[in-house]
Parts: structure tokens; C-alpha cells; sequence
DNA sequence: CACCAATGATGGTGCCACCAACAATACACC
DNA sequence: GGTGTATTGTTGGTGGCACCATCATTGGTG
């Protein structure tokens, strides 16, 4: 039998922030289970700012990756757990925690690197480099326009 | 004093599932303003598969729209209780509900398909109609490989 | 008839984005 | 110098979305 299910509605198909949203689940799906049993997306977003730019204030750290400060918290506080991460507060300013990523911290950033290189390979199989390079350049310049009109 | 905060770490810039995150989330905060009050988009994407193919089951819309079942569930009961959907058992098979579009659905589709549009103007604002074209044809290819490969 | 598949439904999980409020601290201005 | 404003870390909570397991009912197949 087997009858032909029907396709996607042409009206959703159109709709731009419908397509964005079905390729970011299909690439959180991905990334998710090369992550698995790991660390998460905002974990891996928060040492990658560490690495880049060194010890920084929890509200930097927001600041710079997008995710809020009470978000911040709990991702910092689970690393710190489990020793990737170090927490001393700012002799400059007592209201800042400096966070500082470890040794270990630096290990785990690589490793969870490496699983999510893997994933986007996965993501982005049917389009050639230029043409990934071109999508990811025109979907910078309207998450670029966006935070400008806000 | 105002100094400059830092910018996205480049490891996060340069990842493909990030930048596809950052779009996405940039579009729903448009979208869910603009339908604010109204309706979700999952119920627009219901509302939208049953005026593209009449009354459906249940079953088929999730499976053309890629929502669960569980939640097509929830999201078809609130609509009959709003007046937008109506629900009859299928004589052919007793275990389907077949669901169908009233015609105060239809209009409040048209409503909600008004208010969508313009958030996605907003959202594209930064690209010309041709980009736009090409980055959404680029990202449509992504969405349809990774479901061949699942 | 026995078995397997599909359907609607219920309940639950986890991640993410976002908001409100608060105490402590820093800073600018008069 | 004291007052008001802003920032920071933190707590707690909300809502949406994707997804999973399970169940009783029903269809269809061998």
C-alpha cells in the first residue's frame, strides 16, 4: 500500500522562519547526540569564550555568547563541579566573580570540539564549501541586522 | 568609558549549528511577538497543513509537519475548544479522529498568516529578495538531506 | 485466531530563551 | 560626602519546543 504521506504545506515551506527553524532542529538533533553524556551547547558556548578571551565576569560571558546571566550561572556552577572551570572573586570589583577555565577545562573544550566538528560535517553533507560558506554568511548578516534593530 | 564589549568568540561564529541557532531564535522572537495573544506557531502549522489538505488525521498532520503526536494532541484540542477545529471519529477506521477546519479556523489562519509575514519581512530586512531566495533554497537542501539520512 | 502495526491520548523529560526580583557593590553627580 | 543609579551574581519561575514511553483501542495480515 504504502500511500504517499503528504508532503510539508506549501504555506510553512514558503515561510523563511519556518525553514530556519527545521534546519536548527535538524542540526540541535545532531550536535545533541554528539554531545551526549558530555557537555551541553551553552556549557560548550561559555568555554569557548573563556578560552578565547581569558578569565572574564559571569555577565561578560553573557554578554559575548548571547545567553542570559541567570543561564550563565548554572552552566558555570556544574563546571566548576566537575573541575573545568575556577571561580574567585574580582579584588577590583566585589561584585564580579572571575571565572577562569582549568587545565582540564581547556581538555574538555577540545573534546567536545571535536564532537561537534563531526556533527556540522554531518549537517551541512549536501552543500559544497562554497555554498555552505555562502548560507552561513547570509544567515551572519541577518543575525547581525537583527541585534542592530534591537 | 563604555568599553567595548567583547564580540562572539570566533569558535562560536565560525560554527555553522551556532549561527543556524542564532537566526533561528532571532526569528521566533519575532514571530512569537507578532502572534502574541493569538496562537502558537505550532498551531499555525497545523492550521496551515488542514487548509492545504483538507480534513486530516491527526496522524498525517504531525507526520507533514513534523510535529509529535503527542503534542498534535494538544494542540487540536485547544483549537476545537477556540472554535477553529472540529473533530469527528472516521467511519472507515475507528481508531482515527478526523479533524477539520471551521471557517472561523480559516480566517484566523489568514489573520495569523498576515502577522507571520510581516515579522518575516522584518527578519529578512538585511537581505535582498535574491538572497533571501538563495539562503533559504541552500537551507532547504540542508533540511531534506538530513531527513533522507534519517 | 493470533500477531503485528497504527492511532489517539496521557504523562513526563530536557534544553533553551526569557523575565522578575533581590542584596551587595560600584559609580556619577550635586 | 551622601544620594541615586547601574551593574553583578543569584534565585526562582515561565513557556515553548522536541522527544520519549506507554497504554487501550482498532485495523489489517498471516
Amino acid at each position: 500500500m504504502n500511500r504517499a504521506p503528504h508532503p510539508t504545506p506549501a504555506r510553512l515551506r514558503a515561510l523563511p522562519s519556518w525553514v530556519i527553524n527545521q534546519t536548527a532542529t535538524a542540526a540541535n538533533r545532531l550536535t545533541d547526540r554528539a554531545l551526549a553524556g558530555t557537555s551541553s551547547r551553552r556549557q560548550f558556548a561559555i568555554l569557548s569564550a573563556l578560552d578565547e578571551y581569558g578569565p572574564s565576569s559571569q555577565a561578560d560571558l553573557g554578554r559575548c555568547t548571547g545567553i542570559d546571566r541567570s543561564d550563565v550561572v548554572t552552566g558555570v556552577t556544574t563546571m566548576v563541579e566537575r573541575g573545568f572551570l575556577r571561580q574567585r572573586p574580582d579584588a577590583a570589583d566585589g561584585r564580579r566573580n572571575i571565572v577562569t577555565l582549568t587545565p582540564e577545562g581547556k581538555e574538555h573544550l577540545e573534546r567536545l570540539g571535536a564532537l561537534i566538528a563531526d556533527a556540522q560535517d554531518e549537517l551541512l553533507r549536501a552543500l559544497s564549501p562554497a555554498e555552505s560558506k555562502m548560507m552561513l554568511d547570509l544567515l551572519r548578516r541577518v543575525v547581525a541586522d537583527d541585534q542592530d534593530a534591537t
